[in-house]
DNA sequence: CGAGGACAACATATGTTGTCCTCGGTGCGATATT
């Protein structure tokens, strides 16, 4: 297997673990924290100068406040965590979604002279997992590295909570939001794990999140009055493009042909395996080094493609979204999109993974609208009504508190099902948590009643997520400016033209890609203001003021929402029970429909 | 929701057209076979 391969290499050498934790510790009382900060970062990694909001993170985590980290790949997140791990008294557990991820987190620590850092999981050796938990028990261990699944064990939880951590990392924190509700169900648990394990300091640390998903990773990890650290999310030398296509023939001639023209790496990204298959033969068939990565290939296979990759051996990977995390490599010139993604939290995190290096990259959509219909049916997983009466009716006969195994050992139903229907359950207040875990049903609920809201809470999920694919639709039919289009999902004002995406190059005087759509005629109605020379970041509607992104609203028929993106003379508004939505200024402050209820935080 | 395959029905003995059905993405951990 490549990890091991990846590994290989990396000797272990004697790990000064309590000589490290004694440095960062032998500090005099007049030092500052930030001083404490920075001479562990150098002492014990190296690292002579820390990022203004590597340091601001890690202070406030030494401090022992909750923090949510949203920062770049390549900024040194993971330096957060390390450093400020060392400050507090007591081991780091740091959440993962990968092995793989764990493997090369383990390694980075053992290429510095970091304190010992050991993992558990199921693909390693009964005798290492014993090693690492004996490292845990005995102090020698500072990080402590599983999955979300492990935490879902009953007997991990409290050698967990023996050990007393002090700090718990969950990484990749956007899986909570795109993983939680039905994929890997146990992400949506971690609250409880962290009450169970005495409630450490929270750190949660994500490259892509958009407003709301900060706030759910938030409340989902029960993090309390949480610090904010966001870097800026643009990335000026990534060009953005879309292209609309009619016919699937021609977009598919249009892909290929841009791979093999662009500087290469590159990445293609596709919807389906088979596609990412084809589209591998095809470039292959061009002469081009080209290789297909996705989730049905066997394990030997994915890491040889990844590693071939990494090492600069391949032209082009075509892949699912299974080709992603753990990409570090600075010089892919292009990530070129297939068909459409779920989301532009998805998208954004895949693009990312262009031209880390700062020189040129490219970003190109091809977007036809049939191909949303795939991501909506991907968007409507969550469980079943029929799930859901079924486990609620178990809970309720079995009357007592159940763990997660039994009932999905009773029902028949898998352990993902059972645990994103209790999840579902939970959020609507028909079921609790105890502290061993399991789960009971809340007494003054009927069994029909927790069934029925649950389901209801199952349908504004789908909702949510069809909105977020409809977001990705708007994106690839927007008229404007993509990159203040992006970062106003990602909650920045951006002042118009970018001068580096499609529709900024091509004039803008809506000659350009994404014509054709209903949006000329909403264009005429509402009397967009000019475009040209809009270089001061003014917005077209007088009353965009009124509702800067960021801001909490409420619509009078839609309830509450945030205020994600400005575009000229509307935004779109995140409803708590509606999804996403797009206004028009006028339409909203003519009729008075929207309020602002508070205004964006910091 | 849409694509693509299987199959039947048709107007004519090979191709077209329509209908029904199935499939489509992410990983962990545990279990059953080698």
């Amino acid at each position: 297997m490549s990890d091991e391969k990846r590994d290989r290499g990396e000797e272990k050498r004697a790990t000064p673990g309590k000589s490290a934790r004694a440095t960062a510790s032998t500090t005099t009382a007049a030092r500052t924290t930030t001083a404490r900060l920075e001479r562990t970062a150098a002492e014990v990694f190296g690292w002579q100068e820390l990022r203004p909001g590597q340091l601001k993170a890690m202070e406030a985590v030494a401090a022992g406040r909750d923090t949510l980290v949203v920062m770049p790949t390549g900024a040194g997140k993971s330096a957060v965590y390390q450093v400020a791990a060392l400050a507090l008294p007591g081991p780091a557990v740091v959440v993962s979604p990968l092995i793989a991820l764990q493997r090369d987190q383990i390694a980075g620590l053992l290429r510095r002279s970091a304190p010992e850092a050991v993992a558990v999981n199921s693909a390693q050796p009964a005798g290492e997992t014993a090693a690492a938990w004996e490292a845990v028990r005995g102090g020698d261990a500072e990080y402590l590295f599983l999955s979300p699944e492990q935490l879902a064990k009953d007997d991990v939880v409290e050698r967990l909570a023996r050990a007393r951590p002090a700090l718990f990392v969950v990484d990749e924190a956007q899986c909570v939001s795109a993983w939680g509700h039905d994929f890997r169900p146990d992400y949506l648990r971690l609250a409880q794990v962290v009450r169970r394990v005495g409630r450490p300091t929270v750190l949660a640390l994500t490259a892509t999140a958009a407003p709301p998903v900060r706030e759910e990773i938030v409340e989902r990890l029960g993090m309390q009055d949480p610090a904010l650290v966001v870097a800026g999310f643009d990335r000026p030398n990534i060009a953005l493009e879309v292209r609309r296509f009619l016919d699937d023939e021609d977009k598919r001639r249009a892909v290929v042909e841009r791979a093999a023209a662009e500087a290469k790496p590159g990445i293609v990204y596709t919807a389906t395996r088979k596609d990412a298959e084809s589209y591998a033969a095809e470039l292959a068939g061009l002469g081009l080094t080209a290789a297909a990565y996705h989730a049905g290939l066997r394990g030997e296979e994915r890491s040889r493609v990844h590693d071939a990759f990494l090492a600069g051996e391949t032209d082009v990977v075509a892949a699912t979204s299974a080709f992603g995390m753990g990409i570090d490599k600075e010089d892919v010139r292009f990530v070129l999109h297939a068909s459409v993604p779920g989301s532009l939290d998805a998208y954004y995190q895949e693009i990312g993974r262009a031209g880390r290096d700062g020189a040129r990259a490219v970003a190109v959509l091809h977007y036809r609208p049939e191909d949303t219909g795939m991501q909506n049916f991907f968007a409507a997983r969550t469980p079943g009504e029929d799930t859901l009466t079924e486990v609620t009716a178990r809970l309720h006969e079995h009357g007592g508190p159940l763990a997660l195994k039994e009932l999905s050992e009773e029902s028949g139903l898998s352990r993902n099902r059972v645990t994103a229907a209790a999840n579902l359950l939970e959020q609507a207040g028909a079921v609790t948590t105890d502290d061993e875990g399991e789960v009971r049903a809340v007494p003054d609920v009927t069994a029909d009643d927790a069934a029925e809201r649950a389901v209801e809470a199952a349908q504004a999920r789908r909702k949510l997520e069809r909105s977020r694919v409809e977001m990705a639709r708007a994106y690839a039919e927007s008229t404007g400016c993509r990159r203040r289009f992006l970062l106003g999902y990602f909650g920045e004002s951006y002042g118009a033209p970018c001068g580096n995406c499609d529709v900024c190059t091509a004039g803008s005087d809506g000659g350009g890609p994404g014509t054709g759509t209903g949006e000329e005629l909403e264009e005429r109605l509402f009397e967009r203001g000019g475009r040209g020379g809009r270089d001061s970041g003014t917005p077209g509607h007088p009353a965009a003021a009124e509702f800067p992104t960021g801001a909490r609203v409420r619509h009078s028929a839609w309830g509450d929402g945030m205020v994600l993106a400005e575009e000229d003379d509307r935004i779109t508004v995140l409803f708590d029970s509606m999804g996403y939505r797009t206004l028009s200024l006028a339409a909203v402050t003519g009729q008075d429909l929207l309020s602002v209820v508070a205004k964006p935080a910091g």
